[in-house]
DNA sequence: TTTGATATACGAATTAAATCGTATATATTT
DNA sequence: AAATATATACGATTTAATTCGTATATCAAA
């Protein structure tokens, strides 16, 4: 069983995702972006995250070079199946239909979901 | 700006939808079937949601009723608006597909999500 | 009307998340 | 080599969520 990310380290989680790899300095810095946040509180987060094991870490040189232990993948997968079970009772459809319906999709966006729908039935056969 | 309501809380306003109205002691008795937990832990909750604003409560009887402040739907739509916000980025596409990858559901429900993308790409032209 | 059951109110303890100050180590610059 | 900049480590504080014990009020039954 692994650790969820609290909000603050899926806002960290995001970052790093997309750097791929970087140093606190670099975290922090497009943290800063988004919110105000001492440097410190940032370092202390990664550092908790890696003990947590939600982050791994390169020591070699001085300033240590983090990256996220998961993919994006699959710790959405495991949160948004945690989410359905806290907040739709465990249905999926439900999650669904209210995504969509106050989303307002774009025609393209809703051909490429029926798309997928017909990928996901044609496995099932 | 509401609050969101927090897990165990969540869990209560689960009971209450379903049940419409009810005491703590009957929202307690409930909530045993899914854990453990004392009365007065449940009851504690349900002040602070009503102080909160979560709950709305009769106090004519001894025991109070208690009702959801907010419907299920309301609820539910900026529990996900902010879901997604938070995990994907804003994107409420990549939470549907997902959701749906991941839950494989049936040919019916399928068939009830298509139907859904048809009255929505119609409502906007 | 006394006793027992059951309700709310209140406050305290526990735990976890989030923030940041300060100490100390290690580079880099002058 | 001394001074400056920048890194990590560590611990303390604050705030919120969660839990539950105890005091007290109210109702019902004996």
């Amino acid at each position: 069983m692994s650790h969820k990310p609290t909000a603050a380290e899926l806002e960290i989680l995001a970052i790093l995702w997309e750097m791929e790899k970087a140093s606190v300095r670099q975290v922090h810095e497009q943290l800063l972006e988004k919110k105000e946040t001492g440097y410190t509180t940032t370092l202390k987060t990664m550092q908790n995250m890696y003990i947590k094991g939600l982050l791994e870490r390169n020591e070699e040189k001085r300033s240590h070079i983090y990256m996220a232990a998961k993919s994006q993948q699959v710790t959405q997968q495991s949160l948004v199946k945690n989410f359905i079970s806290k907040t739709f009772g465990g249905s999926a459809k439900k999650l669904v239909m209210q995504a969509l319906g106050q989303s307002k999709p774009s025609k393209e966006e809703i051909e490429e979901i029926r798309t997928f729908l017909d990928q996901i039935e044609n496995k099932s056969k």
